[in-house]
DNA sequence: AGAACATGTAACATGTAAAGTTACATGAAA
DNA sequence: TTTCATGTAACTTTACATGTTACATGTTCT
């Protein structure tokens, strides 16, 4: 089964938009993420909604954060996503009157969800601030002489 | 994203035939599961290959388990199933040069491990034996009159 | 031996959801 | 008023679990 890349996705791009001033636009992040303008907007889309970024239209338009990174954890982030399904396996749910499928699905049940709250749990103990500061220490480690705007870049013509 | 039910489907597929005197066929199996005899022949080459049920060719044949239910834990049938993905989001792995990408998967890594030791460890302490127990509770809860063969009814003709 | 049965497996078809794309409307800045 | 950028619907592509068909292999019964 495919994962689901989008919470990676989306904290790449906000981790981008933190260390860059000024607007970004849709186009360019693509870029940087090795994808669509509209896939961005797409993903970016639940969090404008809850006041996490903001986007400007027309001539230096773009993302910009709008809160304290401090702020927002990764939980915050996967929520703003639409709640994606974490786990890839479930529970069939035909037959729900036999008594084996009941059993099975009363141990995988509670197996899953233990794994959810965890997840969820830890997701919800980590900032986007200490993200940022992860990356800043990671930026030291090499030298500090990263060109991030570089990193990413645009497929041959 | 759409989950995988194959561990849910062999699990329930296995107590079936838990519950049955001598082999069950493929056909048998595939209409108690709403599916059919080749997905079932399918998600049980790796329980075969492992020793936990055999499976006989030619009149009379079909599929019997093969190992004490207690000696087999449900990680094991997860293993057989080839150890598919169990959860549904992961990192994006393009760009790992890329010190932001770094910082984003290394926190997700760690907390998408978590709960991945997290499943496989709660999956290794459940045996066979304790599902097909809890099956039995609830078979006494409801009076112990249930008909296995009858509960999944054959598509009408 | 021959017919009926059951698994083993390759090859192909289908359903579904994420990801990618196109097209166009809306609105802001030069 | 032209250019730029987002907003969004609609469509295409891709990936993969699932479903199906076809046929080979091997077993049991008559």
């Amino acid at each position: 089964m495919k994962r689901d890349s989008r919470l990676s996705g989306v904290l790449h791009v906000l981790l981008h938009m933190a260390e860059h001033k000024g607007p970004m636009t849709s186009e360019v992040l693509a870029q940087a993420m090795c994808t669509n303008p509209v896939v961005i907007r797409r993903i970016m889309a639940g969090l404008r909604d809850r006041g996490y970024v903001r986007s400007e239209k027309g001539h230096g338009g773009g993302w910009t954060i709008a809160r304290d990174l401090s702020t927002v954890t990764l939980r915050d982030v996967y929520e703003a996503l639409g709640r994606p399904p974490l786990l890839a396996m479930g529970n069939r749910t035909e037959a729900p009157g036999c008594l084996v499928e009941q059993a099975v699905n009363a141990a995988l049940g509670e197996t899953f969800e233990a794994a959810e709250t965890l997840l969820l749990s830890r997701l919800g103990e980590i900032t986007l601030a200490e993200l940022g500061a992860d990356f800043h220490r990671r930026l030291s480690a090499r030298g500090g002489r990263e060109n991030l705007d570089a990193i990413h870049p645009a497929p041959a013509a």
